[in-house]
DNA sequence: CGAACATTGACACGCGTCTGATAAGGTTGC
DNA sequence: GCAACCTTATCAGACGCGTGTCAATGTTCG
């Protein structure tokens, strides 16, 4: 289990442009032979595998991968955001009819 | 406090056309009066002044308060994310960095 | 009534994200 | 040593977001 960005991309379905693109990102790093090719071990591939599930069930962006990452690692971030929610929950359930009539359209 | 909506982009400074972008995208859906006009209360007036702080101090993006919305209500979504967050805390620290750095230069 | 405002709908621009393609060059392993 | 793979860098295109602006039309209120 130590493959090259090629193979690691076949077995997970990204493209290996893509592996280069969310190491960028900051969502899955690979480690690194010293030859500077990436080594994506068994970690990187559930990594990589989950996040896919995360987009195709879920409809999860990337940006928002990264958005949920600082929420649990800033907590004056959490609360502001927190507070701002409590104060639209009638709102944005109505949002959320709206988005699914979109859906069934 | 019943304001129409050109004042109350006066008061919140949000443009007139950005109040009804964010009515659109579900974050702050004013009541209408008989004839379609907008009516803005204290309440909107109030989400619409901490939501131009959550985007001036911290730089959150429209589309990230609609994903913790709904990170609030979809438990199974939550779960999701925050079972791929655990396998990825060492990987995120180093993007933390990056950006930290980006933001120094 | 008339000025000042609101409504929806559309066009458009700049910018960022995601993704592929291509080029010039280094690494691996039989 | 050579085929098949990798590296970085760059160009490019499609699409979405945030915004402004304009047009045609309806509302408010002194």
């Amino acid at each position: 289990m130590e493959l090259t960005v090629g193979t690691a991309a076949r077995q997970t379905g990204w493209s290996a442009r893509m592996l280069r693109y969310l190491e960028d990102a900051g969502l899955v790093v690979p480690g690194r032979r010293p030859s500077g090719y990436r080594v994506y071990g068994m970690r990187e591939v559930n990594q990589l595998r989950s996040l896919r599930e995360l987009r195709n069930r879920f409809g999860v962006e990337l940006s928002d991968v990264l958005f949920a990452a600082r929420l649990r690692r800033d907590p004056g971030l959490r609360d502001a955001v927190h507070t701002w929610l409590a104060g639209t929950d009638a709102a944005l359930e109505w949002e959320q009819r709206k988005h699914e009539r979109l859906l069934a359209a």
